[in-house]
RNA sequence: GGGGUUGUAGGGUAGCCUGGUCCAUCCUACAGCGUUCGGGACGCUGUGACCUGAGUUCGAAUCUCAGCAACCCCA
């Protein structure tokens, strides 16, 4: 008797009483739709095990054991690129007030956020002490005695550590928090403006090398004067158009010029023997790079992992009839083999049923599975299905280079998938009223002479964000300002931001 | 910043309006045993909860206040 008729009829009879007995279709928790994205996210970081939300402080989360799995092959990406001309370092948790007060704009941009240490114990402490917003203040009076000569530049470090930010606004998972977990900031100095201004640079095209490799597309924009990084010259950012159109700004990098040279007085002396100040720039990816990946791929059914970041790459379900044995010593030696080539492999020998096997690890977004049972094994092959549903049966001979190739499908379609998302959620507009009406549904492209009263006037009567000058965008003919119909070439869109 | 809603086993819920029937309902999960296994198996047995604190009351999951936490909407 299939058990899934029975329950069928059963709900047939109950669903016409109360509603109790909505138990409908689901057997088990499923995820909501897609479309309904905020359920769906919250749903999905605790239903495959991302995020457990349920720490009992505001705005704090705990990284579940595959959470954090996915996290360290993410940030092992970051690592790889930053490697090979910066060093990783690591300052303190605690900035000293008389330091984290020194540079006027910077604390203006934070005061309101941060959290303070008044207390040893019982004793109150002589100097208070804040949780760091961010590092700047605790990494230069550093700089400050490392940096001697301009031998010693450019410098470049980065750290990955926790901040602390005492957000007002609602908290999200990963994406709004008060104690950022995976903050990767790095901070450089240099000898001149122009060599701190190519760092950053540098460091936007490392990014997007880093988002390219998980897939996930971005806008580029230079942010507007009024919300770039406190204490910066200017500050660049990439933004991920979100499955429900609003932005997430998920990178960004500052120049920071010599504004914080002059505070903490970082010099070096130049081949003349002069003082001179240093250059800097700081850029820093957090978190959200994953809330972003895990919303650009996920469908209804849950996570969908590129192969490079997946915990599990490749998962194995043994298809048992009668004898168990042979079919398990079978998939032994797939794992065996796959393992061989490094790939990260799990055989799956619990004793819960294929179907049950297949939705778990499709939930974990697991990109390839490959399944082996008594038939499979009699024509001697393996069915190899992918994460976004292509089937193909394989022969075991050939199964290694199979795996290897689907895996590399499956992220090219990953990101063109998520590239014609973006793009057909962005709309050129001309006026006001259409802003205001794309902004609703997605991101707009509009002309903006660049001037800040058009900037906040804009942002006001069209009721969302100006991301800002967009940098990756095709050369626009001059049109008129949206606002003082000025002719511009420059465009910048706006969009609602989490 | 403003407004609203909510807090009952690991997750989802019923009960709350109208206090006693509740050592709290149902689904799921989990543990043990057995039968199963090509898209969410079944049977039997078992485990597990009223957010915290104060108050009202003979009596509080239920009413009041405060705290903590979560979600939604608007700026």
């Amino acid at each position: 008797m299939d058990p899934n008729s029975q329950d069928v009829s059963s709900d047939v009879k109950k669903g016409q009483g109360r509603g109790q007995d909505s138990r409908p279709e689901s057997k088990e928790a499923k995820l909501p739709p897609k479309s309904s994205f905020s359920e769906w996210y919250h749903e999905l970081l605790k239903a495959a095990e991302i995020i457990d939300v349920r720490y009992p402080v505001k705005g704090m989360c705990v990284w579940f054991p595959f959470g954090f799995a996915l996290r360290r092959s993410v940030y092992g990406i970051i690592r790889e690129l930053l490697d090979p001309d910066h060093y990783e370092t690591q300052f303190p948790l605690l900035i000293p007030e008389q330091e984290f007060m020194k540079e006027a704009d910077h604390i203006k941009g934070f005061e309101d956020e941060v959290y303070w240490v008044t207390h040893g114990g019982t004793s109150p402490l002589d100097v208070k002490l804040a949780l760091r917003p961010t590092s700047e203040t605790a990494i230069y009076p550093m700089f400050k005695l490392w940096i001697r000569s301009h031998a010693d530049l450019p410098l470049k470090v980065y750290q990955i550590i926790n901040t602390f930010r005492y957000e007002t606004k609602h908290t999200r998972p990963l994406i709004r928090l008060r104690e950022i977990t995976s903050f990767k900031e790095a901070h450089t100095a240099h000898a001149t403006w122009d060599e701190a201004a190519e760092q950053v640079e540098v460091a936007v095209k490392r990014y997007a090398e880093f988002y390219r490799r998980l897939a996930v597309p971005f806008l580029e924009s230079k942010r507007p004067s009024w919300d770039k990084f406190p204490g910066a010259d200017y500050s660049i950012a990439l933004d991920v158009v979100m499955p429900d159109g609003r932005t997430l700004q998920v990178g960004t990098a500052h120049l920071l010029g010599t504004n914080f040279a002059r505070t903490y007085e970082i010099t070096y002396e130049d081949q003349k023997g002069e003082q001179q100040y240093v250059n800097q720039s700081c850029y820093g990816i957090s978190e959200r790079c994953i809330a972003a990946l895990i919303s650009v791929h996920g469908d209804d059914r849950g996570l969908i992992l590129p192969w490079l970041v997946a915990p599990t790459q490749v998962v194995i379900v043994p298809i048992i009839f009668g004898e168990k044995e042979p079919i398990l010593e079978a998939c032994r030696q797939l794992e065996g083999a796959l393992k061989q080539d490094r790939i990260r492999v799990v055989l799956d020998g619990s004793d819960e049923r294929p179907g049950a096997k297949f939705y778990k690890w499709e939930l974990r977004g697991v990109p390839i599975r490959l399944e082996l049972g008594p038939r499979d094994i009699k024509n001697g092959v393996v069915t190899m299905v992918r994460r976004d549903g292509v089937k193909k049966t394989v022969p075991i001979s050939d199964v290694r280079s199979a795996v290897v190739k689907e895996a590399e499908d499956l992220s090219a379609v990953l990101y063109s998938r998520a590239l014609e998302l973006m793009k057909s959620k962005i709309k050129d507009v001309h006026n006001v009223e259409e802003a205001r009406e794309q902004t609703l549904i997605g991101v707009a492209r509009a002309a903006w002479c660049g001037s800040v009263d058009c900037g906040h006037e804009m942002e006001d009567r069209v009721g969302a964000n100006l991301l800002g000058e967009a940098r990756d965008g095709q050369q626009q003919p001059d049109r008129p300002c949206l606002i003082c119909g000025k002719q511009t070439f420059a465009t910048t869109y706006l969009a609602r931001q989490y």
